[in-house]
DNA sequence: GTCCGAATGAAACATCTGTTTGAAACGATG
DNA sequence: CATCGTTTCAAACAGATGTTTCATTCGGAC
Protein backbone atom coordinates (compact mmCIF):
# COMPACT_ATOMS: atom_id res chain seq x y z
CA UNK A 1 0.00 0.00 0.00
CA UNK A 2 2.98 2.80 -1.11
CA UNK A 3 1.38 3.15 -4.20
CA UNK A 4 -2.45 2.88 -3.95
CA UNK A 5 -3.91 5.00 -0.43
CA UNK A 6 -4.01 2.72 1.86
CA UNK A 7 -7.72 1.21 2.44
CA UNK A 8 -8.41 2.61 5.83
CA UNK A 9 -7.43 5.70 4.56
CA UNK A 10 -9.56 5.90 2.25
CA UNK A 11 -12.84 4.31 3.85
CA UNK A 12 -12.33 7.15 6.12
CA UNK A 13 -12.65 9.98 3.93
CA UNK A 14 -15.38 8.20 2.29
CA UNK A 15 -17.13 7.73 6.07
CA UNK A 16 -15.93 11.08 7.07
CA UNK A 17 -17.41 13.07 3.76
CA UNK A 18 -20.88 11.20 4.37
CA UNK A 19 -21.34 11.95 7.91
CA UNK A 20 -19.39 15.52 7.95
CA UNK A 21 -22.26 16.20 5.40
CA UNK A 22 -25.35 15.00 7.03
CA UNK A 23 -24.38 16.50 10.94
CA UNK A 24 -21.72 18.57 10.66
CA UNK A 25 -18.21 19.14 12.19
CA UNK A 26 -19.60 19.21 15.70
CA UNK A 27 -22.22 16.76 15.22
CA UNK A 28 -19.80 13.74 14.23
CA UNK A 29 -17.21 12.17 16.55
CA UNK A 30 -14.21 10.65 14.94
CA UNK A 31 -16.02 7.33 16.75
CA UNK A 32 -18.48 7.70 14.85
CA UNK A 33 -16.49 7.81 11.61
CA UNK A 34 -14.24 5.04 12.34
CA UNK A 35 -17.21 2.79 13.33
CA UNK A 36 -18.74 3.98 10.15
CA UNK A 37 -15.72 3.16 8.13
CA UNK A 38 -15.30 -0.28 10.49
CA UNK A 39 -11.78 1.09 11.36
CA UNK A 40 -9.81 1.79 14.53
CA UNK A 41 -10.62 5.38 16.05
CA UNK A 42 -6.07 5.96 16.62
CA UNK A 43 -6.50 5.66 12.66
CA UNK A 44 -8.08 8.86 12.34
CA UNK A 45 -5.01 9.99 14.08
CA UNK A 46 -2.83 7.71 12.71
CA UNK A 47 -4.00 8.91 9.19
CA UNK A 48 -4.77 12.55 9.58
CA UNK A 49 -3.04 13.37 12.50
CA UNK A 50 -6.37 14.68 14.09
CA UNK A 51 -10.02 15.11 13.09
CA UNK A 52 -9.28 18.59 11.99
CA UNK A 53 -7.37 17.89 9.58
CA UNK A 54 -9.65 14.95 8.32
CA UNK A 55 -12.58 17.28 7.95
CA UNK A 56 -10.27 19.55 6.02
CA UNK A 57 -8.67 17.25 3.25
CA UNK A 58 -12.73 16.12 3.26
CA UNK A 59 -13.42 19.69 2.22
CA UNK A 60 -10.43 19.42 -0.50
CA UNK A 61 -11.55 16.29 -1.74
CA UNK A 62 -14.76 17.83 -2.23
CA UNK A 63 -14.44 20.96 -3.81
CA UNK A 64 -11.49 19.79 -5.85
CA UNK A 65 -13.73 17.83 -7.58
CA UNK A 66 -16.34 20.06 -8.37
CA UNK A 67 -14.30 22.71 -9.31
CA UNK A 68 -13.47 21.03 -12.96
CA UNK A 69 -17.01 20.12 -13.33
CA UNK A 70 -18.30 23.34 -12.98
CA UNK A 71 -15.60 25.26 -15.24
CA UNK A 72 -15.96 22.33 -17.55
CA UNK A 73 -19.35 22.88 -18.17
CA UNK A 74 -19.14 26.64 -17.99
CA UNK A 75 -16.92 26.31 -21.08
CA UNK A 76 -18.72 23.79 -23.09
CA UNK A 77 -21.66 26.38 -22.77
CA UNK A 78 -19.64 29.52 -23.60
CA UNK A 79 -17.90 27.65 -26.22
CA UNK A 80 -20.89 25.91 -28.20
CA UNK A 81 -23.35 29.03 -27.69
CA UNK A 82 -20.82 32.84 -26.98
CA UNK A 83 -22.28 35.86 -26.11
CA UNK A 84 -25.82 33.73 -25.35
CA UNK A 85 -26.54 35.39 -21.83
CA UNK A 86 -29.65 32.36 -21.53
CA UNK A 87 -28.22 29.79 -22.91
CA UNK A 88 -24.81 30.28 -20.55
CA UNK A 89 -27.42 30.48 -17.27
CA UNK A 90 -29.37 27.42 -18.21
CA UNK A 91 -26.35 25.55 -18.81
CA UNK A 92 -24.33 26.38 -15.77
CA UNK A 93 -27.83 25.43 -13.53
CA UNK A 94 -28.74 22.21 -15.18
CA UNK A 95 -25.10 21.38 -14.51
CA UNK A 96 -24.97 22.51 -11.13
CA UNK A 97 -28.70 20.47 -10.31
CA UNK A 98 -27.59 16.95 -12.56
CA UNK A 99 -24.35 16.98 -10.56
CA UNK A 100 -25.74 17.81 -7.08
CA UNK A 101 -29.39 16.08 -6.95
CA UNK A 102 -28.58 12.86 -8.69
CA UNK A 103 -25.23 11.50 -8.32
CA UNK A 104 -25.20 9.69 -5.21
CA UNK A 105 -23.52 11.95 -2.51
CA UNK A 106 -23.41 14.47 -5.10
CA UNK A 107 -25.40 17.16 -2.35
CA UNK A 108 -22.48 15.97 0.37
CA UNK A 109 -20.49 18.88 -1.25
CA UNK A 110 -23.45 21.80 -0.96
CA UNK A 111 -23.96 20.77 2.66
CA UNK A 112 -20.46 21.43 3.71
CA UNK A 113 -20.16 23.82 1.05
CA UNK A 114 -23.39 25.73 2.31
CA UNK A 115 -22.26 24.95 5.95
CA UNK A 116 -18.99 25.89 5.68
CA UNK A 117 -20.05 29.61 4.18
CA UNK A 118 -22.45 30.36 6.77
CA UNK A 119 -20.81 29.31 9.65
CA UNK A 120 -17.65 27.96 8.89
CA UNK A 121 -14.36 28.43 10.21
CA UNK A 122 -12.35 31.64 9.16
CA UNK A 123 -9.76 28.87 8.51
CA UNK A 124 -11.74 27.45 6.27
CA UNK A 125 -12.47 30.10 4.25
CA UNK A 126 -9.83 30.33 1.56
CA UNK A 127 -10.95 26.83 0.48
CA UNK A 128 -14.19 27.90 -0.26
CA UNK A 129 -13.11 31.30 -1.79
CA UNK A 130 -10.69 29.02 -4.19
CA UNK A 131 -13.92 27.41 -5.50
CA UNK A 132 -16.12 30.05 -5.73
CA UNK A 133 -14.37 32.50 -7.58
CA UNK A 134 -13.09 31.07 -10.59
CA UNK A 135 -16.60 29.53 -11.22
CA UNK A 136 -18.54 32.89 -10.15
CA UNK A 137 -16.07 34.86 -12.73
CA UNK A 138 -16.51 32.27 -15.26
CA UNK A 139 -20.16 33.03 -14.91
CA UNK A 140 -19.38 36.74 -15.23
CA UNK A 141 -17.60 36.44 -17.90
CA UNK A 142 -20.46 35.10 -19.84
CA UNK A 143 -22.72 37.59 -18.61
CA UNK A 144 -20.21 40.36 -19.13
CA UNK A 145 -19.59 39.21 -23.10
CA UNK A 146 -21.91 42.06 -24.12
CA UNK A 147 -21.07 44.16 -22.00
CA UNK A 148 -17.57 45.38 -21.99
CA UNK A 149 -17.62 48.52 -20.06
CA UNK A 150 -19.95 46.65 -16.78
CA UNK A 151 -18.97 48.09 -13.53
CA UNK A 152 -17.14 44.50 -11.89
CA UNK A 153 -19.27 45.70 -8.59
CA UNK A 154 -22.57 45.07 -10.54
CA UNK A 155 -21.79 41.77 -12.18
CA UNK A 156 -20.64 41.03 -7.87
CA UNK A 157 -24.41 42.05 -7.41
CA UNK A 158 -25.75 39.87 -9.93
CA UNK A 159 -23.69 37.11 -8.75
CA UNK A 160 -24.90 37.20 -5.55
CA UNK A 161 -28.70 36.83 -7.04
CA UNK A 162 -27.74 33.72 -8.76
CA UNK A 163 -25.83 32.20 -5.85
CA UNK A 164 -28.22 33.10 -3.51
CA UNK A 165 -31.17 30.78 -5.77
CA UNK A 166 -28.89 27.74 -6.56
CA UNK A 167 -28.25 27.41 -2.62
CA UNK A 168 -32.01 27.85 -2.05
CA UNK A 169 -33.30 25.65 -4.73
CA UNK A 170 -30.80 22.95 -4.00
CA UNK A 171 -31.31 23.17 0.14
CA UNK A 172 -34.87 23.08 -0.81
CA UNK A 173 -34.72 20.04 -2.67
CA UNK A 174 -32.27 18.45 0.35
CA UNK A 175 -34.72 19.72 2.75
CA UNK A 176 -37.79 18.37 1.72
CA UNK A 177 -36.70 15.34 0.33
CA UNK A 178 -34.01 13.29 2.40
CA UNK A 179 -33.45 12.87 5.89
CA UNK A 180 -32.49 15.15 8.97
CA UNK A 181 -29.24 16.69 7.90
CA UNK A 182 -28.96 18.48 11.09
CA UNK A 183 -26.70 17.22 14.31
CA UNK A 184 -28.61 14.98 15.69
CA UNK A 185 -27.17 11.68 15.97
CA UNK A 186 -30.18 9.83 16.16
CA UNK A 187 -31.81 9.15 12.46
CA UNK A 188 -35.28 10.61 11.91
CA UNK A 189 -36.00 10.67 8.72
CA UNK A 190 -37.98 12.95 7.71
CA UNK A 191 -38.87 16.69 9.40
CA UNK A 192 -41.87 18.56 9.41
CA UNK A 193 -40.82 20.75 6.53
CA UNK A 194 -41.69 18.41 4.35
CA UNK A 195 -45.55 18.93 5.26
CA UNK A 196 -45.21 22.49 5.44
CA UNK A 197 -43.00 23.27 2.42
CA UNK A 198 -44.21 21.04 -0.23
CA UNK A 199 -41.86 19.60 -2.77
CA UNK A 200 -42.12 21.73 -5.25
CA UNK A 201 -41.81 18.71 -7.70
CA UNK A 202 -42.28 14.87 -6.86
CA UNK A 203 -39.02 13.43 -8.82
CA UNK A 204 -35.35 14.47 -9.16
CA UNK A 205 -35.80 15.00 -12.86
CA UNK A 206 -38.90 17.05 -13.32
CA UNK A 207 -37.75 19.15 -10.48
CA UNK A 208 -34.23 19.95 -12.15
CA UNK A 209 -36.44 20.80 -15.09
CA UNK A 210 -38.59 22.83 -13.03
CA UNK A 211 -36.17 24.45 -11.10
CA UNK A 212 -33.71 25.11 -14.38
CA UNK A 213 -36.19 26.73 -16.08
CA UNK A 214 -37.96 29.12 -13.08
CA UNK A 215 -34.20 30.48 -12.46
CA UNK A 216 -32.75 30.92 -15.96
CA UNK A 217 -36.52 32.92 -16.95
CA UNK A 218 -36.44 34.90 -13.92
CA UNK A 219 -32.53 35.39 -13.90
CA UNK A 220 -32.18 36.60 -17.81
CA UNK A 221 -34.94 38.77 -17.20
CA UNK A 222 -33.43 40.33 -14.13
CA UNK A 223 -29.98 40.44 -14.96
CA UNK A 224 -31.25 42.15 -18.73
CA UNK A 225 -33.14 44.51 -16.14
CA UNK A 226 -30.03 45.44 -14.03
CA UNK A 227 -27.70 45.76 -17.07
CA UNK A 228 -30.29 48.11 -18.64
CA UNK A 229 -31.14 50.46 -15.50
CA UNK A 230 -26.89 50.31 -15.07
CA UNK A 231 -26.51 51.94 -18.90
CA UNK A 232 -29.29 54.21 -18.26
CA UNK A 233 -27.57 55.24 -15.01
CA UNK A 234 -24.23 55.37 -16.66
CA UNK A 235 -24.30 56.33 -20.27
CA UNK A 236 -21.48 54.96 -22.59
CA UNK A 237 -19.39 54.18 -19.54
CA UNK A 238 -19.04 56.95 -17.22
CA UNK A 239 -16.57 56.32 -14.70
CA UNK A 240 -18.64 58.12 -12.04
CA UNK B 1 -39.58 39.14 40.88
CA UNK B 2 -42.88 37.47 40.68
CA UNK B 3 -44.25 40.06 38.07
CA UNK B 4 -41.26 40.96 36.39
CA UNK B 5 -38.84 38.49 34.60
CA UNK B 6 -36.15 37.51 36.91
CA UNK B 7 -32.60 39.23 36.49
CA UNK B 8 -30.94 35.90 35.66
CA UNK B 9 -33.20 34.60 33.66
CA UNK B 10 -33.05 37.59 30.82
CA UNK B 11 -29.75 37.84 31.34
CA UNK B 12 -29.64 34.53 30.39
CA UNK B 13 -31.68 34.58 27.44
CA UNK B 14 -29.65 38.06 26.07
CA UNK B 15 -26.30 35.98 26.49
CA UNK B 16 -27.32 33.13 24.97
CA UNK B 17 -29.16 34.66 21.96
CA UNK B 18 -26.14 36.39 21.48
CA UNK B 19 -23.75 33.34 21.89
CA UNK B 20 -25.94 30.82 19.74
CA UNK B 21 -26.18 33.34 17.22
CA UNK B 22 -22.60 34.21 16.86
CA UNK B 23 -21.20 29.68 17.18
CA UNK B 24 -24.41 28.20 16.77
CA UNK B 25 -25.86 25.47 19.63
CA UNK B 26 -22.74 23.01 19.52
CA UNK B 27 -20.22 25.73 19.54
CA UNK B 28 -21.06 26.97 22.84
CA UNK B 29 -21.59 25.28 26.52
CA UNK B 30 -23.65 26.75 29.10
CA UNK B 31 -20.76 27.18 30.85
CA UNK B 32 -20.41 29.94 28.59
CA UNK B 33 -23.58 30.90 28.40
CA UNK B 34 -23.37 31.32 32.15
CA UNK B 35 -19.96 32.76 31.91
CA UNK B 36 -21.07 36.13 29.83
CA UNK B 37 -24.85 36.67 31.61
CA UNK B 38 -22.41 36.35 35.04
CA UNK B 39 -24.49 34.05 36.82
CA UNK B 40 -23.95 30.22 38.34
CA UNK B 41 -23.92 27.33 35.76
CA UNK B 42 -27.37 25.71 37.27
CA UNK B 43 -29.37 28.97 36.84
CA UNK B 44 -29.65 27.31 33.24
CA UNK B 45 -31.26 24.13 34.38
CA UNK B 46 -32.96 26.08 36.83
CA UNK B 47 -34.61 28.62 34.70
CA UNK B 48 -35.03 26.95 31.52
CA UNK B 49 -34.51 22.94 32.56
CA UNK B 50 -31.98 22.28 30.24
CA UNK B 51 -30.12 23.82 27.57
CA UNK B 52 -32.25 22.52 24.70
CA UNK B 53 -34.85 24.23 26.28
CA UNK B 54 -33.05 27.85 26.43
CA UNK B 55 -31.98 27.69 23.40
CA UNK B 56 -36.01 27.03 21.84
CA UNK B 57 -37.02 30.06 23.81
CA UNK B 58 -34.41 31.73 22.30
CA UNK B 59 -35.76 31.19 19.26
CA UNK B 60 -39.16 31.42 19.58
CA UNK B 61 -38.51 34.89 20.94
CA UNK B 62 -36.40 35.55 18.27
CA UNK B 63 -38.47 34.67 15.73
CA UNK B 64 -41.78 36.13 17.43
CA UNK B 65 -40.10 39.65 17.50
CA UNK B 66 -39.60 39.37 13.50
CA UNK B 67 -42.69 38.31 12.64
CA UNK B 68 -45.04 41.27 13.89
CA UNK B 69 -42.32 43.79 12.52
CA UNK B 70 -42.69 41.42 8.84
CA UNK B 71 -46.23 41.27 8.85
CA UNK B 72 -46.69 45.53 9.72
CA UNK B 73 -43.77 46.38 6.95
CA UNK B 74 -45.81 44.69 4.30
CA UNK B 75 -48.96 45.61 5.63
CA UNK B 76 -47.95 48.67 5.43
CA UNK B 77 -46.63 48.88 1.96
CA UNK B 78 -49.55 47.09 0.56
CA UNK B 79 -51.79 49.81 1.57
CA UNK B 80 -50.08 52.49 1.00
CA UNK B 81 -49.28 51.07 -2.38
CA UNK B 82 -52.00 48.45 -3.41
CA UNK B 83 -51.31 46.32 -6.62
CA UNK B 84 -48.18 48.28 -7.07
CA UNK B 85 -45.44 45.06 -6.94
CA UNK B 86 -42.35 46.75 -7.14
CA UNK B 87 -43.49 48.91 -4.39
CA UNK B 88 -44.10 46.00 -1.99
CA UNK B 89 -41.11 44.32 -3.06
CA UNK B 90 -39.07 47.41 -2.13
CA UNK B 91 -40.57 48.42 0.81
CA UNK B 92 -40.55 44.81 2.20
CA UNK B 93 -36.78 44.27 1.31
CA UNK B 94 -36.04 47.68 2.64
CA UNK B 95 -37.54 46.26 6.34
CA UNK B 96 -35.75 43.56 6.17
CA UNK B 97 -32.37 45.20 6.08
CA UNK B 98 -32.94 47.73 7.92
CA UNK B 99 -33.97 45.47 10.90
CA UNK B 100 -31.58 43.17 10.02
CA UNK B 101 -28.21 44.93 9.85
CA UNK B 102 -28.47 48.23 11.56
CA UNK B 103 -30.08 47.00 14.79
CA UNK B 104 -27.92 46.05 17.52
CA UNK B 105 -28.27 42.30 17.76
CA UNK B 106 -30.72 42.61 14.58
CA UNK B 107 -28.58 39.88 12.72
CA UNK B 108 -29.15 37.46 15.34
CA UNK B 109 -32.08 36.79 13.85
CA UNK B 110 -30.81 35.51 10.26
CA UNK B 111 -27.92 33.52 11.70
CA UNK B 112 -30.32 31.63 13.89
CA UNK B 113 -32.93 31.22 11.14
CA UNK B 114 -30.46 30.22 8.20
CA UNK B 115 -28.80 27.64 10.57
CA UNK B 116 -31.79 26.06 12.01
CA UNK B 117 -33.55 26.16 8.14
CA UNK B 118 -30.25 24.52 6.27
CA UNK B 119 -28.72 22.39 9.09
CA UNK B 120 -31.19 22.56 12.31
CA UNK B 121 -33.10 19.87 14.40
CA UNK B 122 -36.74 18.50 12.96
CA UNK B 123 -37.75 19.48 16.22
CA UNK B 124 -37.67 23.19 15.61
CA UNK B 125 -38.68 23.04 12.25
CA UNK B 126 -42.40 24.27 12.78
CA UNK B 127 -40.77 27.13 14.59
CA UNK B 128 -39.13 28.34 11.58
CA UNK B 129 -42.20 27.62 9.34
CA UNK B 130 -44.48 29.63 11.76
CA UNK B 131 -42.61 32.53 11.12
CA UNK B 132 -41.61 31.45 6.91
CA UNK B 133 -44.91 30.75 5.85
CA UNK B 134 -47.41 33.35 6.82
CA UNK B 135 -44.34 35.96 5.69
CA UNK B 136 -44.15 34.59 2.52
CA UNK B 137 -47.54 34.19 2.18
CA UNK B 138 -48.25 38.02 2.70
CA UNK B 139 -45.24 38.56 0.00
CA UNK B 140 -47.00 36.55 -2.34
CA UNK B 141 -50.14 38.06 -1.95
CA UNK B 142 -49.20 40.81 -3.31
CA UNK B 143 -47.55 39.62 -5.84
CA UNK B 144 -50.81 37.64 -6.97
CA UNK B 145 -52.65 40.82 -6.22
CA UNK B 146 -53.42 41.45 -10.43
CA UNK B 147 -52.76 38.18 -10.97
CA UNK B 148 -55.87 36.31 -9.45
CA UNK B 149 -55.58 32.51 -11.82
CA UNK B 150 -51.80 32.33 -10.99
CA UNK B 151 -50.61 28.54 -9.88
CA UNK B 152 -49.81 28.22 -6.30
CA UNK B 153 -46.56 26.40 -6.82
CA UNK B 154 -45.50 29.12 -9.13
CA UNK B 155 -45.60 31.49 -6.51
CA UNK B 156 -43.60 29.32 -4.26
CA UNK B 157 -40.69 29.23 -7.19
CA UNK B 158 -40.80 33.20 -7.27
CA UNK B 159 -40.86 33.49 -3.66
CA UNK B 160 -38.23 30.49 -3.38
CA UNK B 161 -35.92 33.35 -5.41
CA UNK B 162 -36.96 36.15 -3.29
CA UNK B 163 -36.23 34.47 0.08
CA UNK B 164 -32.71 33.22 -1.74
CA UNK B 165 -31.51 36.43 -2.64
CA UNK B 166 -32.42 37.80 0.79
CA UNK B 167 -30.53 35.41 2.89
CA UNK B 168 -27.00 35.02 0.51
CA UNK B 169 -27.19 39.33 0.42
CA UNK B 170 -27.24 39.51 4.16
CA UNK B 171 -25.29 36.83 5.43
CA UNK B 172 -22.92 38.85 2.36
CA UNK B 173 -22.90 41.63 5.19
CA UNK B 174 -22.30 39.76 8.19
CA UNK B 175 -19.52 37.94 6.51
CA UNK B 176 -17.34 40.37 5.35
CA UNK B 177 -18.24 43.02 8.07
CA UNK B 178 -18.38 41.28 11.39
CA UNK B 179 -16.35 38.85 12.91
CA UNK B 180 -16.28 34.97 12.56
CA UNK B 181 -19.92 33.46 12.84
CA UNK B 182 -18.07 30.03 13.37
CA UNK B 183 -18.17 27.46 16.24
CA UNK B 184 -15.10 28.70 17.17
CA UNK B 185 -14.61 29.55 20.91
CA UNK B 186 -11.53 31.85 20.43
CA UNK B 187 -12.59 35.44 19.31
CA UNK B 188 -10.45 35.53 15.62
CA UNK B 189 -11.84 38.80 14.62
CA UNK B 190 -11.90 39.04 10.98
CA UNK B 191 -12.07 35.80 8.25
CA UNK B 192 -10.05 35.87 5.24
CA UNK B 193 -13.21 35.96 3.31
CA UNK B 194 -13.14 39.96 3.18
CA UNK B 195 -10.07 39.82 1.08
CA UNK B 196 -11.34 37.67 -0.87
CA UNK B 197 -14.69 39.04 -1.32
CA UNK B 198 -14.25 42.33 -1.33
CA UNK B 199 -17.71 44.24 -0.02
CA UNK B 200 -19.76 45.57 -2.00
CA UNK B 201 -20.31 48.98 0.54
CA UNK B 202 -18.42 50.44 2.42
CA UNK B 203 -21.22 51.44 5.37
CA UNK B 204 -24.64 50.31 6.01
CA UNK B 205 -26.31 52.80 4.99
CA UNK B 206 -25.16 52.57 0.91
CA UNK B 207 -25.02 48.63 1.15
CA UNK B 208 -28.86 48.79 2.14
CA UNK B 209 -29.61 51.08 -0.77
CA UNK B 210 -27.73 48.86 -3.37
CA UNK B 211 -29.23 45.92 -2.44
CA UNK B 212 -32.45 46.83 -2.18
CA UNK B 213 -32.14 49.19 -5.45
CA UNK B 214 -30.86 45.33 -7.08
CA UNK B 215 -33.05 42.90 -5.59
CA UNK B 216 -36.13 45.09 -6.33
CA UNK B 217 -34.91 45.57 -10.20
CA UNK B 218 -33.54 42.05 -10.16
CA UNK B 219 -36.52 40.49 -8.97
CA UNK B 220 -39.79 42.70 -10.58
CA UNK B 221 -37.97 41.87 -13.70
CA UNK B 222 -37.40 38.01 -13.12
CA UNK B 223 -41.41 38.32 -11.54
CA UNK B 224 -42.67 39.59 -14.27
CA UNK B 225 -41.29 37.47 -17.15
CA UNK B 226 -42.03 34.40 -15.17
CA UNK B 227 -45.55 35.39 -14.62
CA UNK B 228 -45.56 36.02 -18.49
CA UNK B 229 -44.18 32.83 -19.10
CA UNK B 230 -46.93 31.34 -17.11
CA UNK B 231 -49.48 33.22 -18.79
CA UNK B 232 -48.70 32.21 -22.24
CA UNK B 233 -48.41 28.61 -21.23
CA UNK B 234 -51.47 28.45 -19.65
CA UNK B 235 -53.93 31.41 -21.44
CA UNK B 236 -57.09 32.31 -19.20
CA UNK B 237 -56.05 30.03 -16.33
CA UNK B 238 -56.27 26.56 -17.88
CA UNK B 239 -55.60 24.49 -15.16
CA UNK B 240 -53.77 21.93 -17.23
C1' DG C 1 13.54 -17.93 9.87
C1' DT C 2 14.88 -12.94 11.27
C1' DC C 3 14.37 -8.38 11.18
C1' DC C 4 12.23 -3.90 10.51
C1' DG C 5 9.17 -0.26 9.59
C1' DA C 6 4.34 0.49 8.70
C1' DA C 7 -0.20 -0.31 10.21
C1' DT C 8 -3.64 -1.76 13.52
C1' DG C 9 -5.92 -2.47 17.90
C1' DA C 10 -7.58 -2.15 22.89
C1' DA C 11 -7.17 0.55 26.55
C1' DA C 12 -6.23 4.56 28.98
C1' DC C 13 -5.85 9.72 29.31
C1' DA C 14 -7.21 14.36 30.17
C1' DT C 15 -10.66 17.47 29.19
C1' DC C 16 -15.05 19.16 28.35
C1' DT C 17 -19.98 18.38 28.21
C1' DG C 18 -24.97 18.83 30.29
C1' DT C 19 -26.96 17.93 34.46
C1' DT C 20 -27.76 17.15 39.48
C1' DT C 21 -27.03 17.82 44.28
C1' DG C 22 -27.38 19.83 48.73
C1' DA C 23 -26.30 23.61 51.32
C1' DA C 24 -26.44 28.54 51.72
C1' DA C 25 -28.59 33.21 50.88
C1' DC C 26 -32.48 35.87 49.96
C1' DG C 27 -37.09 38.24 50.60
C1' DA C 28 -41.36 38.47 51.91
C1' DT C 29 -45.00 37.07 55.34
C1' DG C 30 -46.57 35.80 59.84
C1' DC D 1 -37.33 37.09 65.10
C1' DA D 2 -38.91 32.74 62.85
C1' DT D 3 -40.51 30.54 58.78
C1' DC D 4 -41.57 29.74 54.30
C1' DG D 5 -40.70 29.05 49.30
C1' DT D 6 -37.67 30.87 45.89
C1' DT D 7 -33.34 31.61 44.06
C1' DT D 8 -28.26 31.23 43.93
C1' DC D 9 -23.92 28.90 44.40
C1' DA D 10 -19.85 25.64 44.59
C1' DA D 11 -19.09 21.11 44.02
C1' DA D 12 -19.67 16.82 42.17
C1' DC D 13 -21.47 13.48 38.70
C1' DA D 14 -21.77 10.58 34.65
C1' DG D 15 -20.92 10.48 30.02
C1' DA D 16 -18.78 11.79 25.65
C1' DT D 17 -15.03 13.76 23.22
C1' DG D 18 -10.24 14.10 20.84
C1' DT D 19 -5.98 12.25 21.54
C1' DT D 20 -2.15 9.25 23.13
C1' DT D 21 0.08 5.10 24.50
C1' DC D 22 2.03 0.83 23.80
C1' DA D 23 1.67 -3.80 22.62
C1' DT D 24 0.57 -6.54 18.59
C1' DT D 25 0.13 -7.75 13.81
C1' DC D 26 1.26 -7.50 9.14
C1' DG D 27 4.19 -7.80 4.77
C1' DG D 28 8.35 -7.79 2.54
C1' DA D 29 13.78 -7.65 2.51
C1' DC D 30 17.68 -10.00 3.79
Amino acid sequence: MTDLQSDTRSRLLEAAEQLFARHGFDGVSIRDIAAAAEVNVAAVNYHFQGKENLYREVLQQVVAGKRDRYLAALDAARTEQPGDLEAAVRAFFRAHFEDTLKTEGGGNFLKLFVREMHHGRPENARLIADLLIPMWADVGRAMLAGEPGLDPSVAQWIVGSLHGQLVHFTMRWHKTHLGSEGPVRGDDPFGPLKALFPPLAGDVDTYIDQAVDHITRFSVAGIQAVLAGHRSAHPEGDAS
